[in-house]
DNA sequence: AAATAGAAGTTAACAGTGTTAACTTCTCCC
DNA sequence: GGGAGAAGTTAACACTGTTAACTTCTATTT
């Protein structure tokens, strides 16, 4: 019991990497880097990952898990109106709280920039994502809170819709006071679920 | 006249670091590569520009020329409404015939990647395009046609969701059959459309 | 016309990148 | 004790953006 805390080498250097990335962007991230803070050299990294692309992924991994904790919240609701809109919610307080996060995986164009793991990892991401959205607006037809209509139509259109503000908000394009942050955050909610009532 | 048509090397130096972009993306373009198209040693290119930050900003610079001219079709329209339904439109039509150049402009995060120059291109082209928008909006309101409320925010909702489904449809996250994606974009322009008159 | 200034090009080089190959070192199991 | 295999090492290769020093050509000025 020598080492400090992290439990094996694999994870070290997963959580090195992703450090740098949220501090540094993908352009401060070397191989090199990650392997010099984890005191070990750039060619070891080879024995657990194999390549940039591999270890990347991994790093950003950690950030789906965040992601996929703060959608799940919307679970725990006793309605599915509640359900639906716990979720909305929920995604935007992750992008709000972790920009980096979500501008690497919704705002990253992996392909090109030939990082092709990432890129199916996001992909498989975002179809979950697409298909727990789904499930709820599904629930709410039945339900009969919202208007009938082909369920993965409109979940494309909230879902767009969706990420649309939360890409603008963590860009900074629709500026950065929190009180008109909320407010077109609180007009986007009602816009959509007024949409969705027919 | 020796010269097969570009008038001068900085345009053609733009133009290869373009072509290059557009088919291979990011990590396919390096000094080198453009200087050996216009068959010229890479360091020749910084005598032309300080550095490539600035030589993919001027070829992406081309792109928003031609996003530009499509957004402007909107205007040779003669009432508010239709100004603001082929706005949005030829948005999406941009979005559809040139993929590439719009991952370019709209899906790159350019802070990560170390591009301030483009960082900064694409900031001002996104507001320009803001402004258009509220511009249409604003004058639909004034025709009683669009509800009354402070049109940036208006603006905020309607240019978040046309931005984030055509993200979704470049991306590929929607599918690939024409027919499903016209009916996504004619569903979400006229969902778009009922929330503006209230 | 000769001189000179400046732009546009060259090669050589540096520091950094991801990655491979060959070699060591350590630990565990038979 | 001996072998296997995982985990580490250094040296090297082929790239990357970029700088410095040098040439070469063109155009203006005296």
């Amino acid at each position: 019991m020598t080492e400090p805390q992290p439990e094996n080498k694999k994870q070290e250097l997963a959580q090195a990497a992703r450090d740098l990335l949220l501090e540094a962007g993908l352009s401060g991230l070397s191989m090199r880097k990650v392997a010099d803070v984890c005191g070990v050299s750039a060619t070891a990294i080879y024995r657990h990952y194999e390549d940039k692309d591999e270890l990347v992924a991994q790093a950003v991994l950690e950030g789906f898990r965040v992601f996929g904790s703060y959608l799940m919240d919307a679970l725990e609701e006793r309605t599915p109106i509640r359900r639906f809109r716990v979720l909305g919610r929920r995604y935007f307080d992750f992008a709000m709280e972790n920009p980096a996060d979500y501008r690497l995986i919704f705002m990253t164009d992996c392909r090109a920039l030939g990082m092709t793991r990432l890129d199916e990892l996001s992909r498989r991401e975002i179809s979950g994502t697409f298909q727990l959205l789904q499930d709820r607006i599904g629930e709410c037809q039945r339900a009969g809170i919202f208007t009938k209509g082909d369920p993965r139509s409109l979940a494309a259109s909230v879902w767009a819709s969706t990420h649309g503000l939360s890409s603008l908000l963590v860009m900074g394009s629709l500026g950065e006071n929190p009180g008109e942050i909320e407010s077109l955050i609180k007009l986007h909610l009602n816009l959509i679920e007024r949409g969705l009532k027919g």
